[in-house]
DNA sequence: AAATTAATTGAATATTCATTTAATTATTCG
DNA sequence: CGAATAATTAAATGAATATTCAATTAATTT
């Protein structure tokens, strides 16, 4: 049994982050395997002979794509007991300016589009929002529990902060300069606040 | 001076009803001037003559796409006085199920992403959310005006509804039964009015 | 060092794409 | 009707596309 390293997953990684960089940079009508592989070095055909073809490449930089959010506040909620504590850093990440810096948002909303058309596509963005509602209805549970926040239902708020997370993206990818965006994220973080019942 | 009927204009809007419609079924990928032309029974180069190209037929999808949108609430706002009854109007609107079918998300989405990287196509999105940031700014001030809602900046208001209802069209598309987003569509409308003051 | 397996390239494929130019058919005007 | 103009088609173009299969180079194991 000859055993082998096994460094396809680095290269598939290499040339999804390639294949993202392109994206932003030519948008996804142009991110062709010619571009990314001449952007590597490489020859078209070793990304087929990795991803074997280009519709499962997309799918695996959605996921490369999502991976990114998933990977952000719970990092940062660790060591954190205090549940006013919590909400407050997801709060701040969400509607802070990291948050809008992880993903392009040209890229963001291509694969997006992808995913009224694409059914694998589509099950990985609503995995990601599974995730991320479960993670904020027990935070807002927890809230409750401690009369940090006003008595609800934390189904609901965590829908309302979701959509209105995802709408504060949308809107800032047309406006031009960044206090805008920055002062207008503040001021829906204190409308949060204000619906949840904390004090500001 | 040989006076011709000009039945160009006619025909432009025949040809991007038939683009929307192969963008919808296929995708912006997909769209291509051969599609569009098979679907209509006409020749490809029909459509380069009416547009001289591609990229200038695809903005004026974009302003025919955004141009629904400007003639949704304007239409049923004639003739009511009331401001409480107008800001019914434009909420029931924006967060019911009219508006959500009045463009497919796949497309529109499609269509923002490119705002990213095309400046013209920007710019037609900026002007729409200029315009309907101005209209619900001045229903909000009428409201204040008349204590219908609470006093506060109409402005950061209304970037706020436009916040959610789009974040609320996106998260839509994700759902799978409509019964959960009409749901979740009458209680953001309920958060909208309380976070405006307006009694519910 | 030889053999085996993985990584990579090369060249060829058929398809699709937007666009051009010239020719043809319809329509409208005088 | 006849001339002018618009609407439409036909055919050809070259570039770009994803994907194929076979060949070659590099790495690892025995």
């Amino acid at each position: 049994m000859a055993r082998k390293k096994d460094r396809a997953p680095v290269r598939k990684r290499e040339i999804l982050e390639n294949f993202y960089q392109v994206l932003v940079e030519e948008g996804l009508e142009r991110a062709s395997l010619a571009r990314i592989a001449s952007r590597m070095g490489i020859h078209p055909s070793l990304i087929i002979h990795y991803f074997s073809t280009k519709e499962k490449m997309v799918g695996e930089l959605v996921q490369y794509i999502l991976e990114r959010y998933q990977e952000t506040f719970l990092p940062q909620l660790d060591g954190i007991k205090n549940p006013r504590e919590r909400l407050s850093v997801i709060l701040n990440s969400v509607f802070g300016t990291e948050w809008m810096s992880l993903v392009d948002g040209g890229a963001f909303f291509s694969c997006y589009a992808l995913s009224y058309r694409n059914q694998q596509i589509r099950e990985s963005f609503q995995k990601m929002y599974y995730t991320l509602r479960e993670i904020l209805v027990e935070e807002l549970r927890n809230c409750i529990r401690e009369g940090v926040i006003r008595d609800g239902d934390p189904e609901k708020l965590a829908d309302f902060i979701i959509s209105l997370l995802e709408g504060y993206d949308y809107y800032r990818g047309l406006m031009e300069d960044c206090e805008n965006f920055e002062e207008l994220g503040g001021y829906l973080k204190e409308v949060v606040k204000r619906v949840l019942g904390m004090e500001v």
